[in-house]
DNA sequence: GCCAACGTTGGC
DNA sequence: GCCAACGTTGGC
């Protein structure tokens, strides 16, 4: 089982978005970046547990859990000429964007924020942490988890 | 294949 | 709103 952080902007689709949603489950679409997509089509499996995290708001941070409700399978938007996502070069008969499905599991207690996070030895290695890290995607580690778990 | 220009992300 | 960092684009 591989752990997963995954960005929203609060504004756009946050934690309480998704758990109003049917099913409290959502498309995570719109993913433009190959690093990312990568991670999505070939390495997130449904049950991986996701941290949900706040960017560009008041205060950026983990704010809830999450969890891969289905597995990679084409994001439509990318086909849709009035989307915001529309990617005019993707070709539906060979998909170049991917995406999952999330589902809602909790809300933390309370918002771990970016800056706790970075004053965080144990969390050196984590790439949300690191310079100039703009992936909306990564892998966090069991350790990781466990230890971000452990300060909620 | 290089690299300058441009667009986006996202903290502050 | 600013701007640093970084990915992408496109001319050559």
């Amino acid at each position: 089982m591989q752990y997963w952080l995954m960005k929203s902007e609060p504004e756009a689709f946050g934690i309480d978005d998704l758990a109003g949603r049917p099913e409290q489950t959502e498309p995570w679409d719109g993913v433009r970046n190959y690093q990312a997509r990568n991670m999505m089509r070939d390495e997130m499996k449904v049950g991986d547990p996701v941290f949900f995290y706040h960017s560009n708001c008041d205060l950026p941070g983990i704010v809830g859990i999450a969890e891969v409700a289905r597995a990679s399978y084409p994001d439509f938007t990318a086909f849709d000429p009035d989307d915001k996502h529309f990617d005019p070069k993707s070709n539906p008969d060979k998909p170049t964007w991917f995406m999952v499905d999330v589902k809602f599991v909790r809300k933390l207690q309370r918002t771990i924020g970016l800056q706790e996070l970075k004053q965080q030895p144990e969390l050196a290695d984590l790439a949300l942490v690191r310079r100039g890290n703009r992936l909306s995607i990564m892998p966090v580690s069991r350790q990781q988890w466990d230890f971000i778990l452990g300060l909620e």
